[in-house]
DNA sequence: GCTGGCACCCCCCTATCGTGCTATGGTGGA
DNA sequence: TCCACCATAGCACGATAGGGGGGTGCCAGC
């Protein structure tokens, strides 16, 4: 039975997990206390093809994992679409009104059917500029998600997620490219409004240099432009909305 | 007591206020369960010295509204810089590493302890690009926030700032400047990387238009350059980074 | 009938950006 | 020692954006 109780002592035993397997083991226990068959915890790092930034922790069949990589679904898959809209936790059957309808979504849903994967529910982690993700929880088809669980999964959602981020990265928590100090300055600015002389002026550099790291850091994003750096940086989480707000 | 069933409760009861006090009836008793003294939810909308967008709910003194709106703390406060870092929920005497130190934060603490508000937790809220904001629970000096209240505060939190998002805008929860249809067109694309006569082409327009419409665009958020412009649409919700995201 | 907002189109001009190439000095690891 | 990376700086060119004008037609609200 998922209790309050249970839902402290995840808590408390998520914060001294050591790897991965420590996070599954305590998503396993948790998931059978909600009485589902599948978890999965994981970063939304599609975004830009990622390479191994964030974390992934999952118990569903290895066949559905694949087929769901290969086709790169990380953004496009539905859940995590509507997992991008909503804050509060979702049951899957109640999700079509927050992501929206696509073609594909159909065929994506019936797959994870074939693989025992039925009704569940989804608990949205995301921090401004850092990286997005969520907790889901999954019940064999036939059984249906219930609201405790729902409850549940809203007290260890954050817990086990913040534990991921930690896991991912011990040092700041932060995923992504990971630009150099000189060019976060260069780029904060930049996303401010300032021209370049600007930047120059207020780093003490020669316009030409601020001119040089921006390109480097563009390079690092595979950006084309200043806006898409900026966009992708802040998705990323080498800067955030707080640094680039205007003060 | 704040129990699994009062949560259920609350979410329940949550979908269906119709105004900002129906909702803070609901937190009221929400907050009495806890046996604290204060509740706050409210956006974190200082970013653009905005008008009226979001929506604040919470019973604190009026001196200490006013106090902290005279000031502009919308960002600045460290319970909010703190809850911009975080994801899970956190009790304010443990949210030093997560807001870092500024001088002023001692003041902004000791002044609200002359208001009789003492420990207190907060459970942040962000979707992205969407608004930020936070739901807390404060009590007096002297009453420590204990961990019950905290779970609870993360089953009910969601739901509750959830409600809140829908008051503030009840047509598609969103937040901002609202740029028209067009123009937000024009602005996805743009931020996409796309030069002005490549969207031209997509939206088969000519790229004089599109270029008017990215003005008019800037003209309403005030910003100077399109990367600007971008930001602070991501950040105010009139585009999302699902939109934005290259495919 | 007027005003305002929106979408749409056209012109011009200049500041700025994006990019290609080069080069130096420092640092830290293999 | 050498290589890789970073920060710094410079130069030159073409592409682009941003800002300033000028218009048209449509529709809603007063």
């Amino acid at each position: 039975m998922p209790t309050m109780d249970a839902a402290h002592a995840f808590a408390l035993d998520v914060t001294k997990v050591k790897d991965a397997a420590g996070l599954a083991d305590l998503l396993r226990e948790a998931c059978a206390l909600m009485g589902c068959a599948w978890f999965a915890l994981s970063h939304h790092v599609d975004f830009l093809a990622a390479p191994d930034r964030g974390v992934r922790v999952h118990n569903y069949p290895e066949d559905w994992a694949r087929w769901f990589d290969e086709r790169g679904l990380g953004l496009t898959d539905p859940v995590h679409r509507a997992s991008h809209r909503s804050l509060e936790g979702f049951f899957w059957r109640n999700m079509k009104p927050l992501s929206g309808e696509r073609p594909e979504d159909e065929l994506v849903l019936s797959e994870a059917q074939r693989h025992g994967i039925g009704d569940g529910l989804t608990i949205p982690a995301h921090i401004p500029g850092e990286a997005h993700g969520s907790v889901s929880f999954a019940w064999t088809p036939g059984i249906a998600a219930n609201d405790r669980a729902l409850l549940f999964a809203r007290m260890i959602g954050g817990p086990a997620f913040e534990a991921a981020r930690l896991l991912a990265n011990p040092g700041l928590a932060r995923v992504g490219p990971r630009l150099t100090d000189r060019q976060r300055e260069c780029l904060i600015l930049a996303a401010k409004g300032n021209p370049i002389w600007r930047i120059g002026r207020i780093l003490d550099l020669s316009p030409d240099t601020v001119r040089e790291h921006l390109r480097n850091a563009r390079l690092r994003y595979d950006a084309k432009g200043g806006t898409v750096l900026a966009v992708r940086a802040l998705y990323d989480g080498d800067i955030s909305f707080e640094e680039v707000a205007k003060r």
